[in-house]
DNA sequence: ACAAGGTCATTGCACCTGCTATGAAATTGC
DNA sequence: GCAATTTCATAGCAGGTGCAATGACCTTGT
């Protein structure tokens, strides 16, 4: 009366897509609400920033390519630290259709104080799980990859 | 002109939280667009019924606890299930303020479809990755457990 | 026995997302 | 050279999400 003892027996404690999802949530659960409380920031809005100070001006579609972003979600993300005054489009008079991003002085200056904690939040993590941080990365390495 | 040299490097594709979200994106990908085509359910949705189908009746803060989802989550996912008629809700005559979930026979006839699929799914996950995922799920593990 | 405080589930609000359609610009094929 | 197709970015819409507040109910302390 309790049970449905005629379904298949499936534990989602045990499903890769479920434990990694919950992975995620927990490894940047901390690190987001601090984005969000002192900045302001979402965390698409800061894949978006992450990779304009690494990278330096690019297109929507070069962000999309290379940050496992939806074209819409960088447009909107976009759209939104430029409101905030944190990045500048330009038109690309090669090809029009295109634009180009950049951090203003003043995204720079919020990324300078941003990236470090990242930093710090990336070390900490490693040196939290030592020997199974080498492990995870392996595994990871080979999902990732299989994706191209 | 094209760099912001006085920023730290960092580079996104080595941050651990990010990794974690993509693999979880990517191997949840293909199954969820299934439940949604074929059934209709989200991802939400799926884990508050996967809990029912294993767990027979419980609660909303029961499946909060056990499902790493907030309780306005599983509450809306509920609501929406409800309204499917695939699962149903009693009072619970011990503490009125519980309420006691549990499948119709229509939710576990689609339970029935729905796990072998997940099953199917993650014995292919393992098949591919080989050895690397068992690197991945020693790493998991220990990440997954520092949580409490 | 009953007030104060805690637990459980739901909801209102504002915002965010996912999908699809749109419009502008470039490229291709004839 | 120009119509058809493709590429790029954005926006409308419907629905989902996160947070804080609410209301119903139970527990505790006196």
């Amino acid at each position: 009366m309790t049970d449905t003892p005629h379904l298949p027996d499936f534990d989602l404690y045990g499903f890769t897509p479920y434990r990694l999802a919950v992975a995620a949530k927990h490894t940047s659960e901390q690190l987001a609400r601090q984005y969000r409380d002192r900045f302001g920031i979402s965390i698409p809005e800061w894949r978006v920033l992450v990779h304009l100070a690494h990278s330096g001006n690019t297109s929507v579609r070069d962000i999309e390519a290379r940050v496992a972003m939806e074209k819409y979600e960088v447009s909107r993300a976009a759209k939104r630290l430029r409101e905030a005054g944190l990045i500048e489009r330009k038109e690309n008079p090669e090809d029009r259709r295109l634009i180009i991003l950049s951090l203003t002085a003043e995204g720079q200056k919020m990324m300078a104080e941003l990236l470090p904690m990242a930093k710090a939040h990336q070390a900490e993590l490693e040196k939290r799980l030592g020997d199974a941080f080498k492990q995870l990365e392996a595994g990871l390495e080979a999902l990732l990859n299989e994706a191209k």
